[in-house]
DNA sequence: CTTGACTCCGTACCACGGTACGGAGTCGAT
DNA sequence: ATCGACTCCGTACCGTGGTACGGAGTCAAG
């Protein structure tokens, strides 16, 4: 067990990946996409990793949890990568994110104040003819455009 | 734009497109996807759309701005064409979409909440040291899992 | 030394809803 | 007859976040 100098944590690829709580695909995608360095292949043909590497890929899933997409979680971590950045960028990040949050929630409430409107009048008996819900996507007037998707 | 003041309702493509709000080459995704016919080009070697065609695509957007999928929409659209089907089908798919939208409104609440609170609590001003919102995305469990990605 | 599990690497594929492109044919108007 | 605009058709590509595959190499235990 002491038979090289590092210790037992001597994670592969399959070892971050587990403690992690991803795939090992999962980690090989994010090392293309620059979020996590893709470590060179030091002294033997198998890449070692560093233990930080994952709590940095938790820390990803955490910023994706809270609706970052992994293009803006590239920029956290770069910007957390630089000691004397100030928070402002960061602020900023999360302000527009949490704009962009708002606009789904109003989107989605606005669907779901009008389909369940539809449901409730929707007796689920009878014929097609008149089903206020294919009803309304006939008639009702098309107000999308918003973009955001 | 002058090209069209012949016979009124001889509906090519983009005639089509134009007058349902979309691009020709949506009318021709919506073919592919077996949400719109493809009428056999009939005496010309350009396809004539029936004015109904204009009316299809709405009510596809319609549905669309409702939150189903097109796969979804072409759900409906074939039971739309089943003149005795009941409406319960329908009524179902509806509530089904309205429990996913229910779903992801809960979800993005409580992404509003977090962020909204980490957004409160950051200054803005000073380095990242100690920044709230880098803390959370550091130390804070993830909670994930809820499949409907 | 063999076996089984793991890694490496590139590439292709999934859903989702389209958009873009390019060459050839055709239509209507001048 | 010629021009510009339109259509046809296949195919490839966009973003988003991964998943899957296959052959070869490698590592560690038995």
């Amino acid at each position: 067990m002491l038979a090289r100098e590092g210790q037992m944590s001597r994670f592969t690829i399959g070892k971050v990946a587990e403690a992690a709580g991803v795939g090992v695909e999962t980690v090989r995608f994010y090392q293309r996409r620059g979020l996590l360095a893709e470590p060179s292949p030091v002294r033997t043909s198998f890449r070692e990793y560093p233990e930080s590497t994952v709590d940095r890929i938790r820390f990803i899933r955490r910023a994706k949890d809270l609706g970052f997409t992994l293009a803006e979680i590239g920029e956290l971590l770069a910007l957390s990568e630089i000691p004397h950045e100030s928070r402002s960028k960061v602020k900023q990040l999360a302000e527009q994110k949490l704009v962009a949050i708002r606009q789904k929630l109003v989107d989605l409430q606005q669907m779901e104040t009008t389909l369940s409107g539809l449901v409730q009048d929707c007796s689920g008996r009878g014929s097609l003819d008149g089903c206020p819900i294919i009803e309304a996507m006939i008639h009702e007037p098309t107000k999308c455009d918003h973009r955001g998707n």
